[in-house]
DNA sequence: TTGTATGCGTTATCAT
DNA sequence: ATGATAACGCATACAA
């Protein structure tokens, strides 16, 4: 392995000046910069990036930890935070926790660990009231769903005000029964409670009544879920005219599942999901959805992270993801 | 920081002594390890990765490059790296190439900068012909579609085979124009090629004539470009009853580029795509599809880094993925 | 079984 | 502007 020693050795200087070009750091004159350059080429020298982080303390990594990584979602979420960090000189490391507290405890754990210089965890399990994230002064953005009281810098979802956007929507096109497909509200999941919220909300705003039995509590957030909540709707006899669903990938069931039983959307029944997923376009019918600004909630995620490794005393900030409802054809 | 001198003087033994009970080596008296373990416990002592990595020269960390994360196929393959890796210790980083020849050239460098005890590296713009990978001594493993000619570790895609199998199958349902939806030839795209080639044999295999018209070489293999590919099908006159699509995402397009000029599938075309992306049973029609085996790929894959990381000398390895032709409603 | 000395490659500090 | 020296935290080799 060829060390800073050699490349000194080789352009005829001390290793501290080679770490000051290699850092482009001044006080270095220009032949002496040339002649190391030189020397660094010829070499195929590599800065050892353990050296270095054992000296400085700083890996130069954030971690991003999320449920899954093949969910189109956090697929979407990772590139753009892989993206915004690159460009201010910062690696990204993801973990999955597989949608569960120990998971992201774990991932909290790691980034200590591995010295990641900071963590964008995008927590499901955890929250701030019965399963709390472990002390530690590590930098942590908290990035979507759970609620964590000001502890944690966090970049939030608009859950509930969008949720009541796509039903008032759906109330607009003519719907008179909503049903509302989402995760089981013992869940005690912050989003799936601030969506059934903005649901509900958005229901009495207009005197319609929530009718119960059209309220599907599912197990899981998949296409699978979506589609028994569809078969189920339809076999309980009770009429609907419409369906919100807590997610895109659900709403995607949902469609198969209503395919299955022969009901036509927008005809027979409208559908609107929310995420905004990339195929929600090219589906037949394409779905209406909620559209969080994903880049912004990375590059907001990305900054602050970094101003808190930077200023790790600064007080925790909150922001609210913009969104916009886009209107596709499952509601025409 | 919490060091392992701390932690020695806490215990009242010895750096090295704390050193093996942290590693889980042997020559330490029980009750001497279980006072260790105690003053590890109370202090909060964590392993400094970076200084043992600079001692031992190994990260624990493999590197996954691929073209883009959010791409259902990568996203998939990555939580299966993700897992397999973990199982043997491993941590993996992900890198986005862009899914071009200079992005696959500098994940190479950053593996070797980042010091990744090994690189897997699905590359679409490098090859073993005019842009091949620098030289170098580090391991990498090539997955996917590319050839490079035995200088690589290699799991390779059934590409001609399984795009035969699927053409076969069109015909067997009784198409008799099947277009083939797929990359510029020009690209010089190995996976482009071979599924090309695997289509036309097939079609001469029945005796079948390639009609020129029918081939369809798309600029980005993406769903708009399916969806526009789709279009300009339906609007060139020449009659056709089958599609084969050269991936997933692309046939994805296709179905919708259908519905947009009236063309039912599959009464009036047979739809085919490749991958197996999770959203292809749930489509409306459900997407029949070349299903590899995503997890086989995967364990393969992070077995032969590990190997080649275990023993550099090793000669090089080559593997063709299993796969399964999965019929679904598109082609009913 | 336990302890001591040394070096991994880099950067901060201080000196020249 | 450039160089010498001392850490950073851990693990190897060897001594006790």
């Amino acid at each position: 392995m060829v060390t800073m020693d050699d490349v000194a050795r080789l352009a005829g200087v001390s290793k501290m000046t080679v770490s000051n070009v290699v850092n482009n750091r001044g006080g270095v004159s220009e032949p002496v910069r040339r002649r190391v350059r030189e020397a660094i080429e010829r070499s195929g020298y590599r800065v050892n990036v353990s050296a270095r982080t054992l000296r400085s303390g700083r890996t130069g990594v954030i971690g991003l930890a999320v449920p899954e990584i093949d969910r189109p979602y956090f697929g979407r979420l990772a590139s753009h935070v892989i993206e915004r960090a690159r460009r201010r000189g910062f690696h990204v490391a993801i973990e999955q926790t597989g949608a569960a507290a120990a998971g992201e405890i774990d991932a909290i754990a790691h980034a200590r660990t591995l010295q990641f210089d900071g963590l964008i965890l995008s927590a499901v399990g955890l929250d701030g009231r019965d399963r709390t994230p472990p002390e530690g002064d590590h930098p942590i953005v908290m990035l979507g769903e759970q609620d964590f009281g000001g502890r944690f810098d966090h970049i939030a979802m608009p859950n509930e005000e969008a949720t009541a956007a796509a039903t008032a929507h759906l109330l607009d096109r003519g719907c008179r029964a909503v049903a509302h497909v989402t995760g089981r509200l013992d869940w005690n999941l912050n989003m799936v409670n601030a969506r059934h919220r903005g649901h509900l909300g958005a229901l009495a705003a207009r005197g319609v009544e929530a009718d119960p039995a059209l309220h599907v509590g599912l197990d899981a957030l998949t296409m699978e879920a979506g589609r028994a909540a569809a078969h189920r709707l339809a076999a309980a006899g009770r009429p609907f005219d419409g369906v919100l669903a807590v997610t895109d990938t659900v709403a995607l069931g949902v469609l198969r599942g209503l395919a299955d039983v022969g009901l036509r959307v927008p005809d027979d029944v409208r559908v609107a999901g929310f995420d905004d997923i990339a195929e929600a376009a090219y589906l037949v019918p394409a779905l209406t959805t909620v559209a969080p600004d994903h880049a912004w909630m990375a590059e907001k995620a990305v900054e602050l992270v970094t101003e808190r490794i930077a200023d790790p005393g600064r007080p925790t900030a909150r922001y609210v993801a913009p969104y916009a409802l886009v209107i596709r054809e499952s509601t025409r």
